[in-house]
DNA sequence: AGTGTATCCTGCAGGC
DNA sequence: TGCCTGCAGGATACAC
């Protein structure tokens, strides 16, 4: 599920509560969402403060001590963080809590996940940024440049929406968002990379801009299970156009919206806006 | 290298 | 009401 926007949205949220919490205790309620024993996890976090919230790609980067390691967010799917006993707002309640952290006066954040595709890893500072490295540019950076993409796409010759999911190529775009902007783009989502031509490439640059600034603005994209800190659902997915619209009218043409799968997953698409 | 497929897991919607 | 199938925002491992 979630994408960049998002996981933004939640690290903005989870930026005015959680920094300066220490790590009293860890419960883990669900060990696979973990990549190493329970026990290993929970020692690694004991005692630690969480200094900062950030976001690579789709994770979710909690620092500890002052950027000396950080917790690693992965939502998968379903993946939650519900800040429990802060004031403020009631943010309801996990219902399938995986991680509990707890802070003391009465204070926790959950890492609740329906399906547990999600996933949380500790790493040290020189880990992570090793890590961090293997993950494409982030595609809202001012240093992004239409040239970059264009350069990067000539290189894959795989299908342009499953070149976007790719979070080596490019960090954060998923399936919604890559659909969204193959479409703004005038482009189908089966082109394979290289055949973008220049001026699409720049379009398409600018497309994966606009869904995810947009997706952001509108805090995120709830298709079912995505909540914002507040526990409250997105309002981007109005905005969407072609994504879950089968059959739907092109809101620019009027023609339908066609859906393929490939990749294992749906693309979706306009037959007539996009070449 | 690239691509198609299966897998992890649960819930929900739709058809019968 | 219940059973079955297909589908879901992600990431990875595998065979070809």
């Amino acid at each position: 599920m979630p994408e960049l926007p998002e996981a933004e949205t939640l690290a903005r949220g989870l930026r005015t509560l959680i920094p300066g919490s220490v790590v009293r205790r860890t419960r883990v309620i669900h060990p696979d969402v973990l990549r190493v024993p329970a026990r290993r996890f929970r020692t690694s976090l004991t005692g630690r403060t969480v200094t900062a919230v950030g976001r690579r790609a789709k994770n979710l980067v909690l620092e500890l001590d002052g950027g000396d390691g950080a917790l690693v967010v992965n939502l998968g799917m379903t993946g939650r963080l519900v800040p429990m006993g802060f004031p403020g707002a009631d943010r309801g309640r996990p219902t399938h809590p995986a991680v509990r952290f707890a802070f003391g006066q009465g204070r926790s954040l959950v890492f609740d996940d329906v399906r547990r595709f999600g996933s949380l890893e500790v790493f040290d500072a020189a880990g992570w940024a090793e890590r961090s490295r293997q993950i494409g540019p982030e595609p809202l950076s001012p240093g992004y440049r239409w040239t970059r993409l264009r350069e990067d796409l000539q290189r894959s010759r795989t299908p342009l929406r499953n070149w976007l999911l790719d979070q080596r190529k490019i960090a954060g775009v998923g399936n919604i968002y890559a659909n969204e902007a193959c479409y703004r783009a005038g482009v189908r989502p089966h082109r394979p990379a290289c055949d973008v031509e220049e001026t699409e490439a720049r379009a398409l640059h600018r497309a994966i801009r606009e869904v995810l600034e947009e997706g952001i603005e509108h805090g995120g994209t709830t298709l079912r299970d995505y909540r914002n800190v507040d526990g409250e659902p997105g309002g981007n997915q109005r905005r969407l156009r072609v994504y879950g619209r089968e059959g739907a009218p092109c809101p620019s043409c009027a023609t339908p919206v066609e859906r393929t799968v490939f990749g294992n997953r749906s693309a979706f698409f306009c037959p007539r806006c996009q070449s």
